[in-house]
RNA sequence: UGGCCUAUGGUGUAACUGGAAACACAUUGGUUUUUGGUACCAAAGAGUCUAGGUUCGAUCCCUAGUGGGCCAACCA
């Protein structure tokens, strides 16, 4: 038997090559460290899905440490939840602590690196002290206070402790290098005073370590082998570095590890928002119900929509890990938890939008508890009864009086099976005065054997529980809402995010509880509310099931209209995206060449090859050109303009793009 | 007028020390089906940003471009 050797990515390539120059496999230590300031989300879950996943692959220690140096933003609020929900995803950790526990042996370091002159009090304003420190391509200067005597620091040092300064008077800094070209390297700063309530440390202290010199010290104390945060701390790492190592000459022989610092790139969700700051934003505006609102991105608001952590850690295992900007598609997202819940939600039925249908040749007053199993992919499930009499709900959509061949459900003169149930033909439409059909009359027959193409759910009428279901949508319009420099994120959000809908359910679901996953037979998967009482349910729809009948009806006339194109050639809308790939890489002179080509290739596209790539995500600038080339060539040649086409215009033009916005501008 | 990171199908991630570009999602067909679901089968889709170089051979190494990202909070 052939192992397979799995993938690795770049992180675990890391640590293989460290276990193989040596370094014992039980002094691997890993970390999560959350800033407890907000609610975690999707995008943490990637952080802790790399740290927890690597311990539990190596079965090494994972430390989950709050980063609490600013009293001002954190709250024991955010502690519990954060811990609530890392618990919820299933992960495990050594160790609860705090950077706030190590305040004093900070203290003491940065008191040594005093005394060896690596660090002083500079007692300017702030804007002086960024005036001093240049820019990303312009060099820093000395500040005044840089050569102060180290008794002189010492002393002002100890006096900020204990609390004789104003904020803003003094800070401490690190003594390196105002010109170095890294910017983090100009002095950084170590402390401020802060006279403020510490959620753990109280009012024990009055300055407060920043996090460059905080977080790679709890990485060196906590004897972290690997340290493993998101690209944007990359320039950082050089300093993480200088501290490790100045530190290091103070305590070599009780910590002997060095940590490692490594970054990844974060997760990004498209339609959806990470920033923390963001996010607060909705909630204090009140946009959403909470930080657990179903729509939110958070951990806690995917718990309530009915999101479980098996699907949630298969999806950031299927995302990867890698160092380059991502956008993935929410459609994985909903993959991992239908896959999930295929084989462990039970199955029952509701109607959301019903129809009467009356059984015309069913006894009145008769009623059949029939079998139904619970579900088909797990055998242990078992079966329920539902209850079937003359009177039945379907749902509208599953009903045409007259239709093609291609509506495999009921319509008038033909059959259908009601699932759990019988096959029934319907007869005839009662409609009201505006001519809205009010019942459907129908006779079912007891031959259920008989092969018939359609099966739809039902709920018996006089058996139906009425329950509350809510239906969410995407809460932005926009595939990357939070990345347009003039326009604000907020402007992007979806008015129509949530749907309240007054459904009917079959009678079974009465002793659901609060949590509770079930699919609702055609519809989707759905879950009990936390608002749910049992007088009045209330169901989030966690996920729609997949659905190849609903895709292809949008634009019916589309299939009559493609031209059965032959496929020996290449079509010319591929040769289009080829060129458009390349087009913002090339020199100016080949791109008039592309641009060109593009034009001829575009008189023999339709508008149905071209639409799908309106949709191409927003960092490919060079597609979204070629697009448009394209479009211009289709307007000029007929094309009618719609909304679709004014859509994919008007984001271009909003594009920073300067070649993409010209194209646009050119239509 | 800087530095660092990065570039592989529509999306994401692989390709062990250079050796016929793979997997998943999405898409499109088909089979099965008391869910137009699931499962299964199949197809299409990239020749690895560009230009050079090293090499018998380059997605991988080197150089230079180009595109994208990050870097100037007493935030983390």
């Amino acid at each position: 038997m052939s192992e397979e050797t799995k993938a690795l990515n770049f992180i675990e390539h890391i640590i293989e090559e460290d276990l193989q120059n040596g370094l014992s496999k039980d002094k691997l230590r890993f970390r999560f460290p959350p800033e407890p300031n907000g609610y975690l989300h999707i995008g943490h879950t990637k952080a802790i899905g790399i740290s927890f996943g690597l311990g539990e692959t190596y079965n090494a220690p994972v430390n989950l440490r709050f980063d609490d140096t600013n009293p001002a933003k954190e709250e024991q609020e955010y502690v519990d939840a954060i811990k609530r929900d890392i618990e919820w995803l299933g992960y495990e950790w050594a160790n609860e602590v705090y950077s706030s526990d190590y305040f004093q042996t900070l203290y003491d370091w940065a008191v040594q690196l005093i005394k060896d002159g690596n660090a002083y009090v500079d007692s300017q304003s702030s804007e002086a002290m960024s005036a001093q420190k240049g820019t990303p391509t312009q060099p820093g200067v000395d500040g005044p206070y840089r050569n102060r005597s180290v008794e002189e620091n010492l002393d002002l040092f100890q006096k900020m402790k204990a609390g004789e300064y104003d904020e803003g008077s003094h800070i401490l800094r690190a003594k390196i290098d105002m010109q170095h070209v890294n910017m983090h390297m100009r002095d950084p700063l170590m402390y401020r005073v802060l006279k403020k309530h510490h959620h753990r440390t109280g009012n024990d202290w009055c300055i407060y370590p920043m996090y460059d010199w905080t977080h790679g010290e709890s990485d060196y104390i906590e004897q972290i082998s690997h340290s493993l945060c998101s690209l944007e701390f990359k320039p950082h790492r050089e300093l993480y570095d200088w501290f490790k190592e100045h530190v290091y000459d103070y305590a070599a022989d009780k910590l002997p590890m060095q940590p490692k610092q490594r970054e990844f790139a974060r997760l990004n969700l498209s339609y959806t928002i990470m920033s923390k700051r963001k996010l607060l934003k909705l909630v204090e505006q009140k946009l959403v119900s909470g930080w657990d609102d179903p729509r939110m991105p958070t951990i806690s608001g995917l718990r309530r929509r009915g999101y479980t952590p098996n699907s949630i850690r298969t999806f950031i295992e299927k995302v990867g890990v890698a160092k380059r900007e991502n956008v993935i598609d929410v459609s994985l997202l909903e993959f991992c938890i239908r896959e999930d819940l295929n084989y462990s939600a039970p199955r029952i039925m509701a109607v959301l939008d019903p129809i009467k249908v009356v059984i015309t040749n069913y006894p009145n007053d008769k009623v059949e508890w029939l079998e139904a199993e619970n579900n088909q992919e797990d055998d242990s499930a078992g079966c329920r009864k539902v209850p079937f009499s003359k009177e039945l709900y379907i749902e509208k959509a599953d009903f045409k009086e007259e239709a093609n061949s291609k509506f495999f459900r009921l319509k008038v003169g033909s059959e259908v099976r009601l699932k759990n149930a019988y096959i029934i033909k319907a007869e005839s439409v009662v409609k009201d005065a505006n001519g809205n059909i009010t019942e459907i009359h129908c006779t079912y027959t007891t031959d259920t054997e008989r092969k018939v193409k359609g099966t739809l759910h039902w709920v018996s009428i006089q058996h139906a529980i009425k329950a509350e279901v809510r239906e969410y949508d995407r809460l932005f319009m926009d595939e990357a809402p939070d990345s347009h420099q003039d326009t604000d994120f907020m402007e992007f959000i979806n008015p129509n995010s949530l749907k309240i809908i007054d459904a009917f359910v079959e009678p079974s679901v009465l002793e659901a509880q609060v949590g509770d996953r079930f699919q609702f037979q055609r519809l989707g998967y759905f879950n009990v509310d936390n608002d749910s009482k049992a007088e009045h349910l209330v169901f989030n729809k966690i996920v729609g099931l997949r659905d190849s009948w609903e895709k292809q009806k949008p634009n019916p006339q589309q299939q009559n209209n493609k031209p059965q194109q032959a496929q020996h050639k290449r079509p010319a809308i591929e040769a289009i995206k080829q060129l458009g790939k390349k087009y913002t890489n090339v020199p100016e002179e080949k791109q008039l060449i592309s641009k060109a080509e593009i034009i001829k290739l575009s008189e023999e596209v339709t508008y149905e090859d071209l639409q799908p790539l309106f949709n191409t995500a927003a960092k490919k600038a060079g597609t979204r050109i070629a697009t448009m080339i394209a479009l211009r060539v289709l307007l000029k040649n007929g094309q009618e303009r719609n909304s679709d086409i004014e859509e994919f215009i008007t984001k271009a033009k909003d594009d920073k793009n300067e070649l993409l916005v010209a194209e646009a501008n050119a239509i």
